[in-house]
DNA sequence: CCTGAATTGGACTTGACAGTCCAGTTTTGT
DNA sequence: ACAAAACTGGACTGTCAAGTCCAATTCAGG
């Protein structure tokens, strides 16, 4: 489930303690940055919430680059694992709105943020050609795993054999990603509803 | 069609001079934010590209966050009057497609930059009370410029009296934000062709 | 043509922020 | 135990950006 991707050592070794320090540093920059965006939130505020040193940010990462992208590796992760949850072990319409459910209960709670991934997208992927081709690579998983889910459906029966799974996943993701930032321009989540259930009516579309 | 919102004087006469000096500016700020972000573009490069100093920015404009304010009018204009002229004469399916076509053609010329409004609305709706509320009327706008076009649609009996226009209309929109998002980090149109033939898709079904 | 308002130039102030540096402390392997 | 390596603290630097200030210039209307 985790992304191999961040696999170029950073630092050689990592005792716990440094691990945790680490993990410690990711996790309060993610939050902070969802909270406002990668450009407004300054090293110094992210020290103060983690409870770190200047000299430990550099110990861990070369430079605030480096951070932003351990923290889009880990909301990448964090949502995958979410959606994972319910497209998994996916076989049924019902399963589809459980999904939607569940996804836009989340949304509900934190109109304000939008997704993490789709924010960052919109911020950096102009700015910077490293950062756009990882956020790609997060939509794709993403779609990913909106495809496994829609092409066990297939398996199943529930979706005729024609059915481009894959062209589908990826309109459901734009659909989603659509709704979540009408929703949060709007602060209001009927957006993000009457998306994901043209979404839903599209699958339905190609029912078997 | 120019929104009449920004009716409250910034300052009290303009003579053709001063308007031309403040068009010059917005115009410059508005394409180096498309480019990159409202945060990122300093006064300094608006000033340049504009070929204005500083005491002119702020004789036109109380501080940085009301001619951001002016960009986004101004980008809201345009994007209204860009829909409009295939929105507003809609009544066919053909007129839908045009209208896909040249939405995907636009912004194959500039992917990189996503939509005006959206990207906007990404980095100040979470920021800014009063930016999210602006770009939750541009929204509202172009949703209705939607709805009207499917309205004339429903009179001329292409879409059943049952169609709920205003639903889809946001419906359709959302899928256009996404698209736009996602064919930006992808550097590539097919999300958004994609989002779009379902939100066509989704309006054809409601076909009479 | 002349007077007050509109407009313009650009130096200056203030603050914030990324990144550097080095000295000190703790942990790990042997 | 004891070196080497991992880890930590925080002062310091250089840069850049928003916003201020005041004096100079241009323009419109009587």
């Amino acid at each position: 489930m985790p992304l191999a991707r961040n696999a170029k050592p950073e630092k050689r070794v990592l005792t716990a303690r440094g691990l945790a320090t680490r993990q410690r540093i990711v996790a309060a920059a993610a939050d902070l940055i969802y909270a406002a965006s990668a450009e407004r939130v300054s090293l110094d505020e992210i020290m103060e919430a983690s409870g770190t040193s200047k000299s430990q940010l550099y110990h861990y990462f070369s430079d605030k680059d480096a951070l932003v992208r351990a923290v889009i590796d880990i909301q990448t992760d964090r949502i995958l694992q979410a959606n994972s949850k319910f497209l998994g072990p996916l076989d049924s319409f019902e399963g589809l709105r459980a999904w939607r459910d569940a996804l836009i209960q989340a949304n509900r709670l934190g109109v304000s943020g939008g997704c993490p991934i789709g924010s960052l997208a919109s911020e950096l992927s102009s700015q910077s050609e490293d950062a756009r081709r990882t956020l790609d690579q997060s939509f794709l998983s993403w779609t990913a795993v909106i495809e496994s889910g829609l092409s066990r459906m297939k398996a199943r029966g529930h979706l005729r054999p024609s059915a481009d799974t894959k062209t589908i996943a990826l309109a459901v993701l734009a659909a989603i990603q659509g709704g979540i930032l009408l929703s949060k321009t709007a602060s209001n989540s009927q957006p993000l509803e009457v998306a994901f259930d043209m979404a839903l009516a599209h699958i339905a579309q190609h029912a078997a």
